[in-house]
DNA sequence: TTGTATGCGTTATCAT
DNA sequence: ATGATAACGCATACAA
């Protein structure tokens, strides 16, 4: 800027109000351009954010970008950011929580204008860094009861109830259930929603159809191996998608046929459970929403920053597809055809 | 930090001074840290920054963080990055051309020490903002010859004529194609690669086993709907894994057995090509090495400007699974057991 | 060790 | 409309 300043013969002042288009005489407008082209004068953004107190930067921190879970929320969380002009920017945590501070520390000290968190787990440390943060924070997740922080929730033990549920009401009675880790968040509130539908429904709890891993694949695929090893299941719940996609490749390699020996329910609602064959009956727990709402909160409180905590809640919602359908959808192939030739078995779910 | 200094009782730069590490007697220590610690004192990054001339982040730009090649690269690129001490942050650019280029003249305006960006479509407005970025840029991708940027690509024609070579040798002929746009680097070179890999087999080209769609699931399921409606493939090459699953779910609803009717090849050799039943056989494009050597690049260059632009080059590599294998390896259940029990039908791939 | 003063690159304020 | 100058918040060369 000193230079094309120099080289236009203008002051420093003169150029740079050339260059963001307020003032400046024709004749200056002109030299400075020329200028700015010949040096190909770039502007630098952090010089800029030092005087404006912004940069135009949302930041969102994930566990696993691999998780189409996280990638449905980033893109209705981009739509809202990108209407406010700003550019979303995604960090994977990998669930390190050290990493997760971390970032929220570097990131937080106003490289960007505000922060969208999900941490599965949650930490005294990491409550005490998103109340310092010096831009506004906005948890998507459950959180401490009274932290005084923005927060968007779901109700993911009700999620659980209502594959519960209908698992129960189209005649299930021995319901696996296939869950990540307790010492997680939504873990342990998933684990504690088996636990009292089952009850609610008088069915006794069978500790050997309960199993944990990761809320990954492969893990989900071990754990189901490792299940069907010791008991045989009517149907399975998985705590999410990607538990449930690995539940299915483990059925299918033991031999079961989804859904006419294991009826099989994910959670997450993602579009991997419509990718599969046959398609996933899943508890859609509005990640989307989620995102979407988190993003305006977060807006807003850019806005202003005086703003009470809110809190808003996004409900679940059950949809039935192929993989749990109470009627056989699945003729064998070689049994002939059945059923009329309109409804085959990847059809679109059913909300209920 | 003004406000540190002063309650303190020291000078502002001895306040730095103290908070930075370096020098400060214990008693000014003592002093500065506790007034720190009182008006809860948080540096401001973007200040340090303007100093320091770095921000400790580096960004990937990608086309759509959902596809799980990129989520590979992604983790590759982290894992390097963060031995540098520095923080990954990841922007989709959702294939919308403006915003990739709006992303390098916000980010490369020094928000981050350098950027990783891999384009399908390159334009000239590109290029010039590839190069005129103040940061150091590494690209992931065919970019045109001459251009001085430092690049790290694979040989995707010839990933296609693995997958084609593999078919053909297992006795395949009628061999489809369900490829992304024509007007992408990859989806342009994989089309070539296709009609090349055919012309050296002496297989003449068929036009009708051939479609197009975007890179995702359910354009690779309609794609393939729409050729399955008027040809009769024996085997379906797909430009990406994405893709693959899609034309997996057609086939499967259209009653076709794979690999017995229908080989199937996917590309990029993601978890989802291990993920689905059968397992899907795909073309290793090294994505996760690609990453690796990127990010290694960039991080050079940031060390040392002066380098000249680099090339580097990673072959491609097939790995065979169920869903191309040439003996029958998925057994009708129906039809009772066949073959050891050792080996099911999911079992690793084989490289090829 | 400590404080003073300057610079990092821009934008904004204030005279002119 | 233009130019000099003071911030923005921090780090550092230099002198004390």
């Amino acid at each position: 800027m000193h230079t094309v300043a120099a080289r236009a013969g203008v002051s420093i002042a003169s150029a740079s109000r050339v260059l963001n288009g307020v003032g400046g005489s024709p004749e200056t407008i002109r030299k400075v351009r020329e200028a700015a082209a010949e040096v190909g004068y770039v502007p630098n953004a952090i010089a800029r954010s030092l005087q404006s107190q912004r940069t135009g930067l949302v930041a969102l921190a994930v566990e696993d970008i691999g998780n189409p879970v996280y990638v449905e929320m980033m893109r209705a969380i981009e739509a809202v950011v990108a209407s406010s002009g700003r550019q979303l920017l995604v960090h994977a945590t990998g669930g390190r929580i050290d990493n997760e501070t971390a970032l929220l520390r570097r990131l937080a000290n106003r490289y960007v204008d505000g922060m969208i968190v999900s941490p599965i787990r949650v930490t005294d440390d990491h409550l005490t860094a998103l109340t310092d943060s010096p831009v506004p924070v906005v948890v998507v997740g459950q959180l401490g009861a009274d932290a005084p922080i923005d927060n968007v929730r779901t109700d993911s033990r009700h999620g659980v109830a209502l594959a519960v549920d209908h698992l129960v009401a189209t005649g299930r009675r021995r319901i696996g259930f296939v869950n990540g880790p307790l010492d997680t968040v939504p873990g342990a509130a998933r684990d504690a929603g088996f636990r009292a539908a089952l009850d609610r429904h008088g069915i006794p709890l069978d500790d050997e159809l309960i199993e944990v891993g990761d809320f990954q694949y492969a893990a989900g695929r071990a754990a189901t191996e490792r299940l069907l090893a010791r008991a045989d299941p009517d149907a399975l719940v998985c705590a999410n998608d990607l538990i449930a996609v690995g539940a299915l490749h483990a059925l299918l390699v033991a031999g079961r046929r989804v859904p006419q020996d294991v009826a099989l329910v994910g959670m997450d609602d993602t579009e991997l459970a419509r990718m599969m064959f046959p398609q996933l009956s899943s508890v859609s727990l509005g990640s989307a929403e989620r995102g979407r709402r988190a993003a305006e909160l977060l807006l807003q409180r850019i806005a202003d920053a005086a703003l009470p905590p809110r809190r808003e809640q996004v409900p679940p919602n059950l949809v039935v597809r192929a993989s749990s359908a109470a009627t056989l959808p699945t003729p064998r192939p070689a049994a002939g055809s059945a059923g009329p030739p309109t409804t085959h078995p990847s059809s679109e779910g059913v909300t209920a």
